[in-house]
DNA sequence: TCCTTCAAAATTATAGATAATTTCGCTTAT
DNA sequence: ATAAGCGAAATTATCTATAATTTTGAAGGA
């Protein structure tokens, strides 16, 4: 099935999901003929998706120079935290009027899902979704779209700190947030976010 | 002289300028041929400046559809005006520790320049100045791109509202920001600031 | 041994051509 | 009149080819 109709949109996320995850170092050059022959495609798409990456800053190109896998600091990684966290207590600020107690059960549930995650990426992925439910009722597309790129950055460093061994944390901010939310305090429950995100980008023990 | 080496970014720079200006609408369908022509280019490096414009914001594109010049509902003007906010403080807290003495004197001079203002053009142009020489400091380059693209946003709205009539306000909400950064109070400036972009994205009485 | 120079190879960027899809307007039937 | 159907024109998406630039690596000189 095609999952985005255009070649472009299809190669984007396939390399996209490949740097996330940390299939492919950072650095790495990516030559826009090796990729198009890998799918069987021209180059002409393939430029395109490279243009995607870039703007979700998975990738860096240097004009006449190519395009390689994006970097990324302690610096940086710090930056996308502190970003995340003023998005999305944004995010939550106007999601909440809309939060219904059907959608709280949901969030709970998703949580203890990624309570069971077997490895970090189910575990992301979880974390990932848990988020996403509850800020997306604030009905602001552009930030949304902006967080998500920032969670998928931020997965990139969660996957390159521990991909071997990990063992799930049953997380106890994302139960806070929930209670807080229950009870209607939205700006706890911002703050309990906030700091989840901030420390959530430490770096690995 | 080439403002920025390969075509696809000539064109998507002189697009986005067309787009915040408002001197295409929105809504407007951008054709690659026309376009192509235009430039005495071919449609490859157009359609990559599309998906510039894209990503920025200022485009939407709909697969096998074309990409038309995105719209903006008051909803979005809002959303755009909140993020802002958001993304321009946590940049104003972090830029604080580096802000000199010249910094803001130089900040000062831009927001004379602004009061002087003949049009709404120039006075967008060194309000503009004036934000970054103040966040720039921060040294957090993916959060200063996302602010550039929001302030785009906000000046498109801008533009939309008054260009016809308009009359230079002296600005009081930068002067008393610059005051409460040389007292040092970071936290007051925050505050004024957020305010200031919240209040800048009103409607047009 | 190390640096410079220069040509071959690789790679990017753009152009031109083609296939596939959508849009638009006309005809025709109700 | 109005709506459905059909075909031509326009448009998007892709491919193949070409020009321009950068990288690579080897040869020659200091």
């Amino acid at each position: 099935m095609a999952k985005d109709d255009t070649l472009a949109n299809q190669i984007a996320k396939t390399l996209a999901e490949r740097i996330i995850s940390g299939r492919v170092e950072p650095g790495t050059p990516l030559r826009q003929d090796h990729v198009a022959e890998e799918f069987g495609a021209s180059h002409v798409p393939v430029r395109e998706a490279f243009r995607r990456l870039e703007a979700q800053g998975l990738a860096v190109s240097e004009p006449r120079r190519g395009v390689r896998v994006a970097g990324f600091s302690r610096a940086e990684v710090r930056e996308v935290a502190e970003m995340r966290a003023a998005l999305e207590v944004l995010a939550l600020q106007n999601a909440a009027p809309h939060l219904t107690r059907a959608i709280l059960d949901q969030a709970e549930e998703i949580n203890n899902e990624g309570d069971n995650a077997p490895d970090v990426q189910a575990w992301e992925q979880a974390n990932r979704k848990f988020h996403r439910t509850l800020l997306a009722p604030c009905g602001m597309p552009r930030l949304l779209k902006a967080i998500d790129d920032l969670q998928a950055a931020s997965a990139r460093f969660l996957f390159s700190g521990w991909s071997a061994e990990w063992e799930a944390p049953t997380d106890r901010d994302h139960s806070a947030i929930l209670v807080a939310l229950r009870a209607g305090q939205v700006e706890h429950a911002g703050a309990i976010l906030r700091r989840h995100v901030l420390l959530g980008g430490r770096s690995p023990r």
